[in-house]
DNA sequence: CATCCGTGGGG
DNA sequence: TCCCCAAGGAT
């Protein structure tokens, strides 16, 4: 069959015919011309929100392998979830993809809905997944906008206002891009196309099929979009975290439930969202002990503040009165602890193994 | 609706 | 060093 030339066609047609030479090749998606596994794709989106391809890949082999289907995942502990989500940040996904699997394996008899407005409904889902979920797994015409398709769009259109207020004009471009079939193929060439080739800094525009009809790249203009908001500065915090050790075991504490860190295993520390004074720590401590600290603190950078810790380390041989949520964890089991990498940093200052 | 919520890598 | 950011969602 011949095809009419790209320029006669939608410009959908043109980035399907580009994304069938270019499509990465990742572990949670389909080979061409099959269809992806729900669940797989469903624990991808929820593990790539704000989050790098590249940094997904060994949790996502991971989970599928220890949690093959969704009902595995919802037979588990939250707290074996937790820990098996260690160190990839924003840990309410977590405890939202629990709680998901619960639903779909309970309410859902197993199956995730393939209706958008339906998946929107599950904990940790929100537009964007539930558009991406709908398109990749079940191929419906969905406008899946996240950051990738957000800058494509605000080139393609030179959209002048800031992608905040300008979200309903972007979806309202994408959803007039959507081809009449491969809606699966379509959402992810346009996030394929965002991250390869129409990328923030220095995009690829000699490269992109899209590029006759953006209007950013005729008036040499592509680096300007999207057009970002101010940026609030990074508020410097201090604080303690506590590691206080008992032979080969080590103190940890289970964070309450909402909140930074929130359900994850820890050390003790003060409230890490507080500036605290120096002179206020030891407060802090979960018990009397002769605290030492750390010449050099350990530097943590969180998305609304800076972190400055000092870690103070002690040892005990009786057993201190401590706080109900605190156990102490076998010093060769720490690595398994499932630690937030703040925590993990800290350990590896006080020169415990974390294997 | 602005704020809260992690982390590691690249320019 | 610093700043930006990467397949956002909940409240």
């Amino acid at each position: 069959m011949i095809k009419p030339p790209a320029s006669a066609r939608k410009p959908g047609s043109a980035l399907l015919d580009w994304y069938d030479a270019h499509r990465r090749v990742l572990p949670w998606r389909a080979a061409a011309g099959e269809r992806a596994d729900p669940y797989a794709v469903w624990l991808s989106e929820i593990m790539l929100q704000q989050t790098t391809v590249a940094t997904v890949k060994g949790y996502f082999e991971r989970f599928l392998t220890r949690w093959p289907t969704v009902e595995a995942l919802a037979a588990a502990p939250l707290e074996d979830v937790l820990a098996q989500w260690a160190g990839l940040g924003y840990y309410a996904r977590a405890r939202n993809l629990h709680a998901c699997a619960v639903m779909v394996a309970r309410a859902h008899g197993g199956r995730f809905p393939q209706d958008e407005t339906e998946l929107m409904a599950l904990p940790g889902v929100g537009p964007y997944t539930a558009a991406a979920i709908s398109a990749i797994a079940f191929d419906r015409p969905c406008a899946a906008v996240d950051g990738n398709v957000e800058r494509v769009a605000t080139r393609l259109h030179a959209i002048e206002a800031p992608v905040r207020q300008a979200k309903p004009l972007i979806r309202a471009k994408v959803e007039e891009m959507l081809p009449d079939a491969r809606a699966g193929d379509f959402a992810q060439a346009l996030m394929d196309l965002g991250a390869t080739v129409c990328t923030p800094r220095t995009p690829d525009c000699g490269a992109c099929p899209l590029a006759s009809g953006c209007v950013a790249f005729r008036a040499g203009a592509a680096e300007r979009f999207p057009v970002k908001e101010k940026k609030a500065d990074r508020p410097k915090r201090r604080g303690a975290i506590f590691i206080l050790q008992r032979g080969a075991q080590t103190l940890v504490t289970r964070r309450p439930p909402k909140g930074l860190f929130g359900g994850m295993s820890a050390f003790p520390a003060t409230p890490l969202t507080r500036d605290v004074a120096p002179e206020e720590w030891l407060r802090f401590a979960p018990c009397e002990a002769q605290w030492r600290a750390l010449p050099e603190p350990v530097a943590h950078v969180f998305t609304h503040f800076a972190l400055t810790a000092t870690v103070f380390i002690a040892q005990t041989k009786a057993s201190p009165q401590l706080a109900p949520d605190c156990r102490w964890a076998a010093g060769r089991d720490l690595g398994k602890e499932g630690l937030p990498a703040l925590m993990r940093k800290a350990a590896l200052a006080a020169g415990l193994s974390m294997d």
